[in-house]
RNA sequence: GGGUCGGUGCCCGAGUGGUUAAUGGGGGCGGACUGUAAAUCCGCUGGCUACGCCUACGUUGGUUCAAAUCCAACCCGGCCCA
């Protein structure tokens, strides 16, 4: 499958799931590698777009795919223009939802793309960070309410024209909703144009997404040309299934990697990966040679998990994840070199076992507390507590003590 | 705007006056097993320092000893018509 861009260098064919257009003519806005000849005849980087709309406040690892190919492109001595979309984020991308998506407003956009910004590794050192943000000319961040706000109504008939109701209802998720009697606002209708409106205003040569973002990239090429650019081109990555193995990642959906989760969850999280998904992780968030992989599906995921983990925290915490994360299985737990310490000072004593456990936070409630304790969730220092009313008179007996529910969720507890 | 159908717990979806925190499935969580997995089996799945109390079936009122279930108004969505 890599062979489908043999002709292109390994950094840039490395998980590409789609380059369009792709031809072989010399016409740089017909042939990629035409146009990547072009900018170096000229000594002009690529204009490269990614756009992230600031909705929620967490990247996972499955965003880092194309964060890190942006990065691919910056490292060649291109310039990634990185655009926030704090305008489009209040109309909400209805790429892949199956209902309307909640509008946002202006403030809780802010926050959350200076969040993205931080996550991103803004402040940084190249080394250490997703992006490179320092080195001159490599990354220009956008907001895109800095030309969207400025657009009037006759100028969004233009977009519009632009477009047919055909097409919209072409497009997978609109047609989907359409014809499952799902609401679509007509609002939403737009976000494809202003995307690539987008693409326009920053005069980009390519622009990176996920394969769900094809018409959206597409209608950027349309109204590049439409305003007499060069058209974009489109260029596709995978979307990563998330840890169920089925479905994509998502938040909402609760089977993400965060990147800035500690590196113990993060590489527990990993290490059991399904199996099918172990060669796709190595494959899209690592540089790893993929060839001589082990025949051992557990040595792989132990393999992949460290290498991801090392990615985002350094390899000297990867490694101690690892191992924190074998003597917890072998459970123990006494001997772990870190275990989050927490403080009983919010506890009222005496207290009840049910109490204390959601008063520490290892349950959502007390009501919960109480259903992990009758199901044999429930340690403390490796001893499985079975009453969810037993009584702890005062903090001293428990001071030093691991409390630990499920096979994951544990802590010491401290004064 | 008119007609019509519908809005139930994380999701889907039963229930159409009274043992109801509400059948069932999915998901999730916990336990056993294991490769820390998958598959399988078992249990749990509103809140509260709890043998009791509180909050829940779109919203607000009403009828009733009693309502998710009946009535009214309102809000939201689908479809058909304009």
């Amino acid at each position: 499958m890599l062979n489908k861009f043999k002709e292109l260098p390994e950094w840039i064919s490395r998980g590409l799931e789609d380059l369009f257009p792709d031809n072989k003519s010399d016409d740089t806005s017909q042939s990629f590698l035409k146009r990547l000849e072009l900018s170096s005849i000229e000594k002009k980087p690529l204009r490269v777009k990614l756009g992230i709309d600031p909705t929620g406040t967490d990247i996972h690892i499955g965003h880092s795919i194309l964060f890190r190919k942006l990065r691919a492109f910056q490292d060649a001595g291109h310039t990634a223009v990185l655009i926030i979309g704090d305008f489009t984020a209040r109309i909400g991308d209805p790429t892949g939802k199956s209902k309307t998506r909640v509008q946002l407003t202006s403030k809780e956009v802010e926050s959350n793309a200076i969040n993205y910004l931080k996550q991103l590794g803004q402040g940084k050192s190249p080394k250490e960070s997703i992006l490179d943000f320092a080195t001159p000319g490599r990354l220009e961040i956008r907001r895109n309410s800095e030309w969207l706000e400025k657009l009037d109504l006759s100028k969004v008939i233009e977009l519009l024209s632009n477009s047919t109701v055909g097409q919209m209802l072409a497009k997978e998720d609109f047609g989907n909703r359409y014809n499952s009697g799902t609401k679509i606002s007509l609002h939403e209708f737009l976000y494809p144009l202003l995307q690539g409106y987008d693409s326009v205003a920053i005069n980009s040569d390519i622009e990176i997404g996920g394969t769900d973002q094809k018409f959206n990239v597409a209608m950027g090429r349309d109204l590049q040309r439409y305003f007499g650019q060069k058209p974009q081109f489109g260029f596709l990555l995978p979307i990563l299934i998330g840890l169920d193995g089925s479905q994509k990642m998502s938040k909402s959906l609760g089977n993400t990697v965060g990147i800035n989760e500690d590196p113990l969850s993060m590489y527990s999280k990993l290490e059991k990966l399904p199996d099918e998904l172990v060669y796709t992780y190595l494959k899209l968030l690592t540089s790893e040679n993929l060839e001589n992989l082990s025949i051992k599906p557990r040595e792989n995921q132990k393999f992949m998990a460290l290498k991801i983990t090392s990615n985002f925290k350094g390899i000297e915490a990867a490694k101690k994840a690892q191992s924190n994360s074998e003597k917890l299985v072998l459970g123990s737990k006494d001997s772990l070199e870190e275990i989050p310490e927490s403080s009983l000072s919010e506890v009222n004593f005496p207290a009840k076992a049910f109490y204390l456990i959601s008063k520490m936070e290892l349950c959502s409630s007390s009501s919960e507390a109480r259903r992990q304790i009758l199901g044999g969730g429930v340690r403390i220092s490796g001893e499985k507590i079975i009453d969810p009313n037993l009584e702890f008179d005062n903090p001293e007996a428990l001071i030093g003590k691991i409390l630990q529910v499920g096979k994951k969720k544990f802590l010491r507890l401290s004064l």
